[in-house]
DNA sequence: TCGCACATGTAACGCGTTACATGATTAC
DNA sequence: GTAATCATGTAACGCGTTACATGTGCGA
């Protein structure tokens, strides 16, 4: 039982939902900050299935393509609460922006000046996607329970680029100040 | 040639150094963004070594210990800059705690706060850590020209940390209010 | 009828971690 | 002499990605 795993129940608590659904919950609700690739996915669901952590719904009418609507089980449930109660392990981060810039020395400085302009755009057009995803949550009615956790997610992520822009320009700013002094 | 070879050629742009010397100047400076382990570490020093990119030093007097001194090599210097030009791949990240929060309606409202009060105090100490770093930085003499950029990584740090603090003020306070609410 | 979105899966590969293994030198 | 630190490496394993493979149903 990996993360993979426990998301997938995780998402399954939403509701019954085909391996497709899934993917694109993920891809839409938790890209920030969570991933999975088609590769993990759908085995994963088959060694949940092997252990009655979910279910396949018997397809409801006529086999509607391939599709596969899979349930959590109450064994599902509780293998899920019992990994939402260990607290978060501490991620190890690998930043490959801040490893070359901890190289800056032997980068020209307009080449280090652009990336940095990249990555503050980015960053900018994050905060804007996610404010509007943050918004048009309120709106929807669906799944009312799960809503306040949503935005908090969501407002992490407005929060940690709200700092990485203030960072980025911070940085800049500093960085033009050193070329002129060198001048 | 992977991230990781990367990161052994910079460290070596600030001087010679064995593999033992790399590992903990990652330990001390770029832990907060960057990490090796020995079963990558050595593997990769010796392919550099292959490939000519760094070269082992003479042993200078007797054959102190086993160690090895590498140094990067012209070659070496040209693969680094051609790397670090290239505009960092913007990463794909997997936030376990922000996943468990996504699912937050299925755990009880005194572990969540439990988990981020822990996170709480993980990002204070962080924050305290990183601006003694940061002082401590400011008094070493040595790698003048490297000093302004390390310094830029650490308040990177300082800055994403200084957020996810607000952010665990901000949801600490909600997540009370809600289970005021309910009572 | 043609292309796109839906839908599920497998195979190969590689990065990175963990655990194991070994030995030298220094400080107490 | 013995513990801690210095010092280098190997082996096994597993997670996760990428690319490949296949097929359905709907709308223009």
């Amino acid at each position: 039982m990996t993360n993979t795993h426990y998301a997938l129940l995780g998402m399954l608590t939403i509701g019954p939902l085909s391996g497709y659904d899934i993917r694109r919950l993920i891809a839409e609700s938790t890209q920030a900050f969570w991933s999975e690739s088609d590769g993990q996915l759908y085995p994963a669901l088959a060694k949940l299935t092997e252990l009655k952590l979910i279910t396949i719904k018997p397809t409801p009418k006529k086999s509607s393509r391939g599709k596969k609507i899979y349930s959590i089980t109450p064994a599902g449930r509780n293998e899920l609460k019992k990994w939402l109660n260990q607290p978060p392990a501490t991620a190890i981060v690998r930043n490959e922006m801040l490893l070359k810039l901890f190289f800056g020395a032997n980068i020209a400085p307009d080449i280090l000046r652009d990336h940095i302009e990249k990555v503050r755009y980015e960053t900018k057009a994050a905060i804007q996607q996610l404010k509007t995803k943050k918004q048009n949550l309120t709106a929807d009615e669906s799944e009312l329970k799960h809503l306040p956790f949503w935005q908090m997610t969501l407002q992490y992520g407005i929060r940690l680029n709200e700092a990485k822009l203030l960072w980025c320009d911070e940085t800049l700013k500093f960085l033009k100040q050193k070329e002129e002094s060198v001048k």
